[in-house]
RNA sequence: GUGGGCGUAGUGUAGAGGUUAACACGCUAGGUUGUGGCCCUGGAGGCGAGGGUUCAAUUCCCUCCGCUCACCCCA
């Protein structure tokens, strides 16, 4: 019986570890920058965050959740996206007692019962990005921002912006009726599964991708012309400060699109979504926008708060698709190749070098060209060749192998090795 | 949940109803003294599982399992 990874999860192999590394890195670099700090939360929490939190309605919570009841009898859930756990801890840790807005930012893995396809897998790993505790448009600006320098200082290219205010929870109302009445009396336009979806939720009509449906979408009612008051000057200032980015970030621009929905409940007014300009189905790199009503909803003072949530294998995909370089990591400084009866030695010069903070890895115990061979393959700045010779004389042979396979007698003292290969360098 | 495609060494591929299933890369052992890469020679390792048709199935048929792509939905 041989076992198999369950399915829709992967190995992440030493050979992809870079790019791992790579996105890891500028995720925390640019959130830093804009001064987020990390948080991490459970992988998992009571099942009823997630059901008040991310909506009852939603597929995600009808039908994609890892749920399970533990010993105690406790409803667990593996977490399927980000934003309601770190509101909870923002409740329950008394954040909303520092200065506002608290910026936070994580990278974890998310759980959702999916059939797996390209760019979808049952476990994925999202950077997020919230910032809580603050209405105003600026914060909105910098979200987005923060998304794009985060997707372009990874060397993705080609990516466009879509934006959309979704108005308010009480505004939409007369939004959503209307959009559903026009949908209505083309009813007869749409093919069977956008008539189904109209009756469950009309706004996804809007983000169809059936042809037909997409024709009768551009003509439809206008999320944006429901907005008024304060929700429209927040809109307005947005698309300001948006206009202003552009004047640093020479490729950063976005486009209105009044198609633009969301899956979750618990947004409002800006919503907004990444995605490369030639994506195919499941190109979204970045998604995110405001959530004013979630604190409120999960049992906090109603708290404004906006974020967007990141699939790392998707901008890995895009990363690899556009042959962006992410570099190797060093092979180890020094591998030691004994012969003979000088093991021991071997093993104690190891432990002397890496005492010495030098790389330092064992060959392997086969022929010395087996041994020789292992040290190029591992990518090796140096050999150093330990043999009953070099014992008895107390000199051992240093080789580098980075610098064409010059060789050099080094006294058999760890510092002196030590100062030998630094001097020496790498490639 | 629905629909399409595909399952041959670790990876990528070739193959034919009939002897020992092929090639490349990788792994491994060597190529006369204790020196890697390039080159040369050898070795290990495979037809997803079960049933059926047939004298004979890895090849044809069915079922299952797995992978994959798309829809739904989403990062």
């Amino acid at each position: 019986m041989n076992f198999k990874r369950p399915r829709g999860t992967a190995d992440i192999l030493p050979e992809d570890q870079p790019y791992w590394a790579h996105v890891y890195a500028t995720a925390n670099k640019v959130a830093t920058q804009f001064g987020y700090r990390r948080i991490d939360t459970p992988t998992f929490e009571y099942t009823n965050l997630f059901q008040r939190g991310v909506g009852d309605e939603t597929d995600i919570v009808q039908k994609e959740m890892y749920s399970f009841e533990d010993h105690g009898g406790d409803n667990i859930t593996l977490r399927p996206e980000g934003t309601a756990s770190v509101c909870r801890a923002y409740i329950e840790n008394g954040l909303d007692n520092e200065p506002q807005p608290v910026r936070m930012f994580y990278m974890a893995p998310m759980f959702r019962y999916e059939r797996p396809q390209a760019g979808r897998v049952r476990q994925h790993h999202q950077f997020g990005c919230e910032a809580i505790g603050d209405p105003n448009p600026q914060v909105d600006a910098e979200v987005i921002e923060l998304g794009w320098k985060y997707i372009s200082d990874l060397g993705i290219k080609n990516v466009t912006l879509r934006l959309n205010s979704l108005g308010d929870p009480e505004g939409r109302f007369d939004y959503i009726s209307d959009l559903d009445k026009y949908f209505t009396e083309h009813a007869n336009e749409l093919p069977k599964l956008d008539r189904d979806r109209l009756k469950r939720a009309p706004l996804r009509v809007l983000d169809s991708k059936a042809i037909e449906t997409r024709a009768l979408a551009e003509a439809a009612p206008k999320s944006v012309d429901y907005i008024g008051g304060e929700t429209k000057e927040h809109w307005d200032i947005l698309l300001s400060l948006l206009d202003n980015l552009k004047s640093v970030y020479q490729d950063f621009d976005y486009n209105i699109d009044h198609r633009l929905v969301r899956g979750l409940d618990y947004y409002n007014r800006t919503v907004f979504e990444y995605e490369p300009v030639d994506a195919g189905g499941q190109g979204t790199l970045l998604a995110g926008g405001r959530y004013d009503p979630l604190i409120g909803i999960i049992g906090g003072q109603e708290t404004p708060a906006i974020g967007f949530g990141s699939g790392i294998e998707r901008m890995i995909l895009e990363i690899k698709k556009q042959e962006v370089l992410v570099g190797t990591p060093a092979g180890p400084d020094v591998v030691i190749v004994a012969l003979g009866g000088a093991g021991a030695a071997a093993a104690n010069l190891a432990t002397s070098l890496r005492a010495a903070n030098v790389a330092t890895v064992l060959a392997p115990s086969r022929s010395m060209k087996a041994q020789m061979r292992y040290a190029n393959k591992q990518n090796a700045s140096n050999v150093v060749i330990l043999g009953d010779r070099e014992v008895e004389s107390g000199v051992a042979s240093v080789k580098s192998l980075s610098q064409g396979g010059e060789q050099t007698e080094v006294a058999l003292d760890a510092n002196a090795i030590a100062a030998h290969v630094r001097s020496v360098g790498d490639r």
